[in-house]
DNA sequence: CAATATAATTTAGACTTCTTAACTATTTAG
DNA sequence: CTAAATAGTTAAGAAGTCTAAATTATATTG
């Protein structure tokens, strides 16, 4: 079991797609000028769908207090919006706007753009063979909690 | 062209990757009471190996004033040392202590700490199939800029 | 209905991080 | 040797982020 190279593996290319992901995504952040709390607090919002804001703050690990002023931020960017919930009045429901959606999928973008440079180095049979392992992975991955 | 999978696919698998790194690195950070500029610069110095505070500085995205204020902050906490470089001495030289070092590989142990979990999901066939395409991608991924 | 709990916000203050500008020390160029 | 360039630090101030405490509005419970 400690000769199984797999996970030794996986941490090198771990390594290896942390270094060039981040390094584009910062690069991103940079330019848009944006935060990096900012860009985290709108990736939040997005895996949490539709969502109060003492949950935002319970992901980010701060106080609902702090979870608000950042969301008056992201509102008076147009990046966020902030509307009650019809349901309970004390609750906001918040979620990105069109433009941070589009801001968001911009960092994705951003992040991932050096991998059409590495499948330009590769062969059709090794595309092929990568494809089916990563396939796997994503599938168990997601199983993971 | 547009038919292949293979970077729709590492990218899917780099969306689940992340998400899990991400998070298993921000506990770590919280926990260790260290910041996420403080990791980051600690990650860089690392990087750079031995360099100035100016180097860093514009790794970071900063100005040296910014960077050497900074590493103020870690040489107080004992993460990082700052000698003066004997063939020229206005530069400052920086590297992480072993203390930094301990934290550094800490955090990235932290951010790797679910793939044992996802190896168990795995056959021996399945991890030899994938162990195998991974080091093509390593291996090619480290040609890139 | 009255008391309590919950969700969000506002306020005040601490702390961090950043920038620009001024400054010191050292090196390089003319 | 002098002048200019370079590396780093320091100081002052702007802006961001966080917390605790007080406040408002709404919902739940007894």
């Amino acid at each position: 079991m400690s000769l199984d190279p797999f996970v030794p593996t996986l941490k090198e290319w771990i390594e290896v797609s942390m270094r060039y992901s981040m390094r584009n995504f910062l690069h991103f952040a940079r330019e848009s000028g944006l935060s990096m709390s900012h860009l985290g607090a709108i990736y939040h919002i997005h895996q949490l769908g539709s969502c109060g804001v003492t949950e935002i703050g319970e992901h980010l690990g701060v106080t609902s207090a702090a979870a608000s002023q950042m969301l008056d931020r992201l509102v008076q960017q147009g990046l966020v919006h902030r509307t009650e919930d019809p349901d309970d009045r004390r609750v906001k429901q918040i979620g990105l706007t069109v433009e941070g959606q589009r801001i968001l999928n911009a960092g994705i973008q951003a992040r991932e753009s050096w991998l059409d440079q590495l499948a330009e180095k590769l062969s059709s049979d090794e595309k092929d063979r990568i494809t089916a392992a990563l396939q796997v992975l994503v599938a168990k991955g997601n199983q993971l909690g």
